[in-house]
DNA sequence: TTGTAGGCGTTATCAG
DNA sequence: CTGATAACGCCTACAA
């Protein structure tokens, strides 16, 4: 699997004369080389169809690659899909190029990806995974290498970290939600190993507390975070004799998959139940499902991860790291019933 | 911009006292080390955090730098998405990483990327984008360089083409709609600097003089293929005297956007019109969508994308090149009214 | 079993 | 203005 014989500096220098070091000088258009040499040259390169190679390039000069690693669980998930888009964009605009690493959610492959990014020089590694392992972190912290992650831990870990406050957010949507007259609210966890999974589970659990409202264990249900986690959920949930009016779900994804099965048993959204996600996905808007959610900054947090993580490569590790907690705000769609302008019949 | 000093084979050589080539050695783990040497060399290496350099080693090794650049136009069109997710994964097997290129459906960052991906020494290029445009391929062919054609153009150009038959499958989809009993059916073509956007509207047209059906012009529209293109080319529809009962979308983001608009004007799907999508993205499976269409085996095509790019970076080129014809189903959902059953009341 | 030397494609320093 | 020459981090005969 060799590739073919490439055409380097050297068979330009021989084809026009020069010596390479001149050709050098022409590529990097330095000053002092006479316009008529310069001329043949680049004739030359035109002709043999020459490209630097950036990578001898990058060699030499110890400057880097110019490749980031952006690790996440699934691009397929669109959230995250978003996030890649942007995050490319902002990247570009550095010169910089991002290498995809898509763990599909295994652990293992979190790791390797760690491996693969470090051997092949990348500048910096984004993790961006719903459940990034502290081992890995740790191993990152430990190599001096410079990496940032996304949406994860940003009490706990001592790295650079972009996030929204989970917690808080939850709690938002939670008194919307009883600011909309309802009390009996169920909650779609997300994967109770993931900090976001938690600080949402915790913000619900806070929500609820300040108004005074029981908390029903039975309303709470742990889910993977997926259209299909929500849509088995809710089976569950259609099976209890006391049902909620209103389930706050972990995300979008997690809400669409409820709407799914409701719409299987014919019930409506929102006169049977009320739905809030999280996150803001475009298919949220959709006017198909125009779920009510809190949403996430995305194009925002990406540029700051990458403005964090050129900071980060240029200082290296300082000791110092930046923990960015953006906004989210609450988008009002027709998912949610306002239970207080419903006129009461019987 | 430097990175910080990194460790190489030298530092570990001088550590322990062995050569380089030494180091080198137990680094490949080539057999004629001494065991206890070995472990010294193991052992330092972990002592001193050593990662050896995959780039400087495909520098020397001449072998490829197990980057493979994908250049898509826009990455949140879920259908690419898909694409992009398996063929991650198709890559991965073969142990190479995918760089991922945006280009945002701007013509001349497909043209900046492609020198990008040569000047880095990527193994080959996925030209992805929706509308590729000629001369880039006349520029890769040219160049000799491994790159391989999705979605485009298969007849006319000579490069290895992996797509499915455009022109065939939307004959498919009118015919299922006349079958249907539908005879006014519209056509929200694509882009047509695309030659999908061409193709299917050739079917299109095919499809009704098949069934002696006139055409009509006024039920054709071009649109940009994205939702927004549906949206607003329903606006225009529904401004027609004489309505159409079906549309034909170019794809399904296009089927969603009518859908959009029509929600928006209380208009109901099927009954009011009825749509075929194509593409068959994750989101028309949705109950809330459930949108008819045709599919497009998007694994199957990653993988063999994958698998044709490679046998072509091996061969280089040759002359003769690959077409890969896939073919579509039609996936039945509720999206199209079937008017045989419908009773006639008047 | 281990070490030496040359080279991969560039850049950069310093003479000429 | 132009051209040797020594790196960059690693591999690979070939020698010891």
């Amino acid at each position: 699997m060799k590739t073919k014989k490439r055409i380097t500096i050297i068979d330009i220098a021989k084809d026009t004369g020069f010596s390479k070091s001149t050709v050098s000088k022409v590529l990097r258009n330095e000053s002092f080389v006479k316009e008529s040499t310069k001329e043949k040259i680049e004739k030359s390169i035109k002709k043999l169809k020459y490209h630097p190679d950036e990578i001898a390039r990058s060699l030499v000069k110890k400057t880097g690659t110019n490749f980031i690693g952006l690790i996440i669980s699934d691009i397929t998930n669109y959230f995250y899909t978003e996030l890649v888009r942007h995050v490319e964009e902002a990247a570009k605009k550095r010169n910089c190029n991002i290498i995809l690493c898509n763990t599909n959610y295994e652990e293992e492959e979190e790791k390797e990806y760690i491996n693969i990014l470090i051997n092949k020089r990348a500048m910096g590694i984004i993790l961006a995974t719903s459940t990034v392992e502290d081992k890995n972190i740790k191993f990152l912290i430990n190599e001096e290498f410079p990496f940032i992650v996304f949406g994860n831990k940003w009490k706990k870990i001592n790295a650079d970290v972009i996030t929204i406050d989970n917690f808080k957010s939850a709690k938002i949507a939670v008194n919307y939600l009883i600011a909309k007259g309802h009390y009996k609210i169920a909650h779609f966890a997300g994967p109770q190993n993931s900090s976001s999974g938690q600080e949402r589970l915790k913000g619900y659990l806070k929500g609820l507390e300040d108004s005074y409202i029981e908390v029903n264990k039975k309303y709470i249900f742990e889910t993977e975070g997926t259209s299909k986690g929500g849509y088995e959920a809710t089976k569950k949930l259609l099976e209890l004799l006391n049902k909620p009016t209103a389930i706050f779900a972990y995300n979008d994804f997690v809400a669409i998959g409820i709407m799914e099965l409701l719409k299987e048993r014919s019930l409506e959204v929102p006169n049977d139940y009320s739905i809030i996600g999280f996150d803001d996905i475009k298919l949220s808007s959709l006017k198909m499902i125009d779920l009510t959610t809190i949403k996430q900054p995305i194009t925002e947090e990406a540029s700051e991860i990458i403005r964090v993580l050129f900071k980060r490569i240029e200082t290296g590790p300082t000791g110092k790291t930046d923990k960015i907690i953006f906004d989210t705000e609450i988008i009002e769609r027709s998912s949610v019933l306002d239970k207080n302008k419903v006129i009461k019949i019987s």
